[in-house]
DNA sequence: CCCGTGGGTGATTGCCGTTTAGTGTCCGCG
DNA sequence: CGCGGACACTAAACGGCAATCACCCACGGG
């Protein structure tokens, strides 16, 4: 009963000022259809029509197609960014904090396929440099979370290997290759992801890191 | 040489049996163009006018656009499987060994940019599942080879887990996480690429296997 | 009352992969 | 020699895509 009346029926058309609304009702859209079929599914006309306006109405409200599924992206690396941020603040232990954001680095990929792969696994080209910058700077904002904690680690001495980066670029490529392959290569014979993800971390801080 | 005259001036049209021929062409433009300009750049019509006849012509040899650019991929995981061969046979530790044929997967990615890209990072259902399978298949194989040397190491009890599978998938997705990003996302600040390579194995190795 | 403007549309452009119907040339066979 | 058929190939078209264009029209301020 709440639902769709949002002024009363002075008019067939809705008022001016919809604007705003019909961006929101897009992204809701854009997300159902790219969650539910992937990025090649989202066409600009499914989305159109999941709505109820002409494709054409979608470039009232963004520039293009990769402007839709990039604002989604957004909202779900600003959610690891979140992540991230919490269990940075966390008084526990450096290294300990690092295994909690590679883990939850590995259950977000997990969680949001179509948003992860769109960001991190970019068939170099599939959308345009340019346009991904506010979504990479995200990303880059979460690394640098991460690289902080992994900083600490170094500052202690704690570190096999003396190069803070490298360390953190190994360990952050390494999970990603686990998840990517997880996620790409889905009929594979893997061992329980539960499995996968501990002796990644096992290994990699065993490795790593000195007590 | 080879002129590329379209029409050469002794016989109007070329002698009969020209189809296999044409295949080989076909397959080299389209590699050139695929490793030049990537998996968007490589359209049908493009490498059809690169040889030099229409682009119906090239579904003379190919069912479709995928089997071109999987029949590229194929020739350059055959390479991949035959250095995995190779560096098996070779009579030397089995730690060794698996050291040397990641370290030659991540140069091999890092070589073939492209075709690693389409094989091992295809954005699950850029090519359909079913006509990747030569291809995986020959992926398969090379795991095969490599997951035999690591069944060495476990078999001598050297395996600070004592799954081989998980050993196995974790230094395996380990090293295309790291060559992964290397490749779609050339802009970041990365450490120098053989440093990367060398933490990574190292780490890993020491992470997962006793002396 | 009228007119500017914001929100929206149908037609169109220019790619893409793929299909269909057809064309010219060569070969083997009568 | 002639002719049917196979072969290598093509032009044109189809349907789908993202993106653009020229419009349209109800509303609200003057």
């Amino acid at each position: 009963m709440t639902t769709t009346l949002k002024k009363p029926q002075r008019s067939a058309r809705k008022p001016k000022g919809d604007g705003h609304l019909r961006r929101g009702e897009i992204l809701q859209a854009a997300e159902r259809i790219f969650i539910a079929e992937g990025y090649q599914g989202a066409t600009i006309r499914r989305i159109a029509d999941e709505v109820g306006v002409s494709s054409t109405a979608l470039y009232m409200h963004f520039r293009d197609k990769d402007e839709i599924l990039l604002e989604i992206c957004d909202g779900a690396i600003e959610e690891l960014l979140r992540i991230n941020t919490e269990i940075s603040d966390q008084p526990i232990d450096a290294v300990a904090r690092v295994r909690l954001m590679l883990d939850a680095y590995m259950d977000f990929a997990l969680a949001s396929p179509n948003a992860y792969q769109l960001v991190f696994c970019g068939p170099s080209g599939l959308l345009s440099e340019d346009k991904q910058q506010m979504t990479r700077d995200l990303a880059d904002r979460c690394y640098d979370k991460f690289i902080g904690v992994v900083r600490e680690i170094g500052a202690s001495g704690r570190l096999r290997t003396g190069n803070v980066d490298s360390a953190a670029q190994t360990l952050w490529t390494a999970c990603h290759g686990l998840v990517a392959l997880l996620l790409t290569r889905p009929t594979f014979n893997w061992e329980p992801t539960g499995d996968l993800k501990a002796v990644m971390l096992d290994g990699l801080l065993y490795g790593l890191v000195t007590d």
